[in-house]
DNA sequence: TCGAAGCATAGACGCTCATCGATGTTTCGT
DNA sequence: ACGAAACATCGATGAGCGTCTATGCTTCGA
């Protein structure tokens, strides 16, 4: 499955005025939002998939190949290459093939946007 | 186990000056780090457990017993227990006993705080 | 043209986890 | 004192996931 989850709009963020929420009694998440929700939060929730999200961003030029991440980890290429797709999958990240190499890059405002939708619950 | 640990500071979230990073090769996050987050990830990422907390800081006084989570739920009281002090144990909730009911509260700023570390990764 | 390099996919294995039924513990009425 | 109610804990089970080895596919250089 190749679906991608993210960009996701913040679409019930207007609860908070100043730095509290006045009426606390706002309806609670919908479970297909729970759900939706859920699957991005899984695809951040492993340690080795943080790890790879971290290193593309700080390597250079903001993108990264496979044969960058696997030693620095101490996984097999396939193992990176199956947690590259499955953040590539949700939207965290995009894949770009150039020779023989596949460059992975941080999608821009993805993480932000999980972390909006944070507050949303 | 029973370690808290919410509440975290986003300690290297001093990186965005305006609305874009200026050099995007700052240093990865520790493998520490990644494991830390991945087990707050972990907690939240599961759709019961994201209702839970929803339902939860939607309930009158911010507050709710086990009884008043099971039947919206559709799952066991034991399930829903097990939830409860997944979230409790990864410093979301607080539990207070009052009688033979047990009343479970957000703690505030801990979304939040997974929020900000989500940033800094 | 052919071998090598980089990467993805397939299949398997072991571990974790979500859920349940059963049971123990505590507290409140009667 | 005793039964009932609310909740936690225990043990079991089935599904999902992270990791590996083996293998296939694509691309480049000799």
């Amino acid at each position: 499955m190749t679906t991608v989850l993210l960009p996701l709009t913040a679409t019930s963020a207007a609860c908070c005025i100043g730095d509290t929420c006045a009426p606390l009694t706002r309806e609670p998440i919908t479970p297909a939002g729970a759900r939706d929700l859920s699957t991005l939060l899984k695809a951040l929730a492993d340690p080795m998939r943080l790890r790879l999200v971290s290193m593309i961003a700080a390597h250079e030029g903001g993108e990264a190949c496979v044969c960058d991440l696997t030693e620095p980890l101490g996984l097999t290429q396939p193992t990176v290459s199956h947690h590259l797709k499955v953040l590539t999958d949700a939207g965290y990240l995009t894949r770009a093939k150039r020779g023989t190499w596949a460059y992975y890059t941080l999608v821009p405002g993805a993480l932000d946007s999980v972390a909006a939708l944070l507050r949303t619950v």
